[in-house]
DNA sequence: TCAATTTTAGTACGATCGGTCAAAAAAATC
DNA sequence: GATTTTTTTGACCGATCGTACTAAAATTGA
């Protein structure tokens, strides 16, 4: 499952071009903007050729957000294995997932914009392969448990564990939003706090 | 500034069921479905009734947000000014907002939907007459730098305040998509749960 | 160098968008 | 009951959407 076709190498640098300029439109000028036909003025090509590289647009947008997760998981996923307590491994979660924000930022506004935009022709939310959100809180709720067990953190009960995982999971997801309005925003500044935040939310009494 | 025109009763009664029927499809199906077509099959009419009683889509639009405006505003303002103390001003803040979404729920998640949806022409987010998230923001810092005064929190910088400040706006913005996508979730409970969350995080050590 | 292949530009298509409008229908007024 | 006003319908407009397709251009391979 792992390469289709190998791509040459001029076809792998229009579709990383394509990407690239929708990336811009989107994160700059929301999901609506970016039809087929502003990217392909913006990569100053005509719109036949993303249709020549992509299957769809649909294809196209699926592409994007699987990259980030690509880049995403090889980013995090060491610091996170690195971890040895629920403690630490929580508040590298949220730290790490702020400065993966930081080098990627514009890829993370748009992939934002796309999982808050993107519905079924019937309105119902698409879904993105490796994007699960269920899965992620479920992670964070798995961990604030195990780090009452620890020791680190207060009792939880299933509901309240859910509603502090999700909250952390708008904590950063609502960043993106803000990132997307000011550009002037110390995201290291940003990961410390936060962290502070649901440290202190978590901790025992 | 109150009364423009005085409508006539079935003039005020087609604009509610417009209203309510875009409120419908927003919140159930996304803003994108909600084209004037859909929301005129919605209600059993033809599109040209919606241009009859709105200028625009726009304005069907803005009526929707500032409708739901009025009465959030009608709602909490009570129960914020009865609070004397910032700690209880915010724990307020949290769990009204959360109860007005109990109350309000299909507007609230359309109204959210369009707010994160609703650009102009030039991809620059939408502003909305009574919608102001930078002044709410400003309100929470005061009232956490208020709270460290009172002896309630902890220190804050500007910066700090700001964060935690911004945090709980996307806990509750966080919740109403949560409500879109999951029926069954107790909202009063949820509230209680924020309530402690973000006491704890703001407290004096 | 010339044929085969890949890539591109450009046009056209059907669908849907928000909005307009004339004429029919309904309601209000006298 | 006749006239005026309000409300509704349904067809239509120009624009834009994603996509399909053809023919030209560029590249590749022998």
């Amino acid at each position: 499952m792992k390469s289709q076709k190998k791509l040459s190498f001029i076809e792998e640098a229009r579709r990383n071009q394509i990407m690239t300029c929708a990336i811009e439109i989107i994160s700059s000028r929301g999901y609506a903007q970016a039809s087929l036909a502003q990217i392909a003025k913006e990569a100053g090509i005509s719109k036949g050729v993303i249709s020549y590289h992509f299957s769809s647009k649909d294809d196209l947008i699926e592409q994007i957000v699987s990259d980030l997760y690509e880049s995403g998981s090889t980013f995090m996923t060491p610091y996170l294995a690195a971890q040895t307590t629920a403690l630490g491994w929580i508040n590298t979660y949220i730290e790490k997932n702020v400065l993966f924000m930081k080098s990627h930022r514009k890829h993370v506004i748009a992939v934002t914009e796309i999982i808050f935009h993107a519905r079924d022709e019937e309105g119902k939310p698409r879904h993105f392969r490796n994007i699960d959100t269920d899965a992620t809180i479920n992670v964070l709720v798995k961990m604030l448990h195990r780090g009452t067990m620890e020791g680190d953190f207060r009792e939880f009960t299933d509901f309240s564990a859910r509603v502090l995982a999700a909250t952390i999971r708008s904590a950063i997801d609502g960043l993106s939003f803000q990132l997307a309005a000011s550009l002037d925003l110390d995201l290291d500044a940003y990961a410390k706090e936060l962290v502070t935040i649901f440290q202190m939310a978590a901790r025992k009494v």
